[in-house]
DNA sequence: CCGCTAATCATACGCTTGTATAGTTTCTCG
DNA sequence: CGAGAAACTATACAAGCGTATGATTAGCGG
């Protein structure tokens, strides 16, 4: 009647941090911040429920390592899909592909930042990583700005950079918003290409979409 | 040492179920989904506990019903701000404005929107109510930009008024969810006139601010 | 091969949750 | 004006929560 016993199998430290951050993530994104209880926690990762105060002093400090866990990934992806030559305006018209496709732009993650939302308004420390993160990214989406824009001829000063970035961003994120929130109201790399054509016109550029 | 007890007044149901549908906007606004809790909401609204499971038949009735509230509110403050007459660029500037200036634009909204969008995707009927309303404030967007653009001069297919709406879209949706997120981040109406312009660039037409 | 440490498991505890129920007050109407 | 219904309060209850605590097993140096 009642369960077996689970069998022991010792690990590695990091595998077990791991398999806890993506078990915090996945029930996250599926069912909201209020599934992850520290017992479907330990369920999707395979272990037993003490183990998560084992390896973290608290729930709480989980759930940050998670979240810390998730942006970096995301951000280093996005970095990553950047190829270090080219054109600027080729890495202007890629940022924005990778922006606007999976696994960026996706259902699970915008989830999951409705999740962490509550939680970085109140803990200053996710609010600090939450903030230079953002930053970080519209920095980088600046710089490639100004440099197409230059190599195009059509140079822009500093707080014009700023106000286009600012505009180019908020571009990305209302797609980004609305293809996670609808994603069947919309054709596969509709977005994307809306997206593109909205940047070029609002910098008085001409992007245009890779081929697959 | 023990409370007194609460003392007894009656009043009209409708007063009663705004009151408990007020206090569970505030609560999630100010610190998320889970700060809902029943005796939270009933203390935030004055009221016994009982009172909930008096006027609703469950707790996640009372969301729904807040839910709705919060929706309807929203879309009829920004219906009721566009001008009758007017010019369709005027229409057009203006929905801009409002959407871009409290209360539609605010961390309190955005908060909202977060906490919400879980039970969204779960629960069917609510859904289909977010589904509803976000299409149709993107088919009010689409007429203006159609208006606006045939009063210019520059009539748009029907294809490409998709698009127009939705990348506009984007660009109201993303500005908003920054100025949400990082409120000091951006001067007063430093959003309201970024929008304006990138709009402008979208559509290829001049739309400005009014004076305040 | 034994015993020790650390990893892992199971379970208990106090608290909060949503819901159900019993008790109290106010209003209405015959 | 006095019963009876309806509004309202308070409290009880089972379930689930995060945390704390022992019991159990695996690896490793003597």
């Amino acid at each position: 009647m009642s369960a077996p016993r689970r069998s022991f199998t010792r690990d590695d430290p990091e595998t077990r941090r791991a398999a806890l951050i993506a078990a915090v993530l996945d029930l996250m994104a599926e069912d909201g911040p209020q599934a992850a209880t520290v017992r479907a926690i330990a369920d999707a990762a395979g272990l037993s429920q003490g183990m998560i105060r084992h390896y973290f002093s608290t729930k709480e400090e989980l759930i940050n390592a998670a979240y810390q866990a998730h942006m970096e990934a995301q951000l280093t992806a996005t970095r990553a899909s950047l190829p270090a030559c080219g054109t600027a305006m080729a890495r202007l018209a890629r940022i924005i592909t990778v922006s606007l496709t999976p696994p960026v732009s996706d259902p699970r993650t915008l989830s999951l930042w409705a999740a962490f939302i509550h939680m970085i308004r109140r803990d200053p420390a996710m609010r600090a990583t939450h903030e230079r993160n953002y930053l970080r990214f519209r920095d980088l989406l600046e710089s490639l700005i100004v440099a197409a824009c230059a190599d195009s001829g059509r140079p822009v000063s500093k707080v014009e950079a700023r106000r286009l970035a600012i505009a180019c961003n908020a571009v990305l994120d209302g797609l980004w918003l609305e293809g996670g929130a609808l994603p069947e109201a919309f054709a596969p790399r509709e977005l994307e290409q809306i997206g593109m054509t909205s940047v070029s016109a609002i910098l008085g550029l001409t992007l245009e979409c890779e081929a697959t």
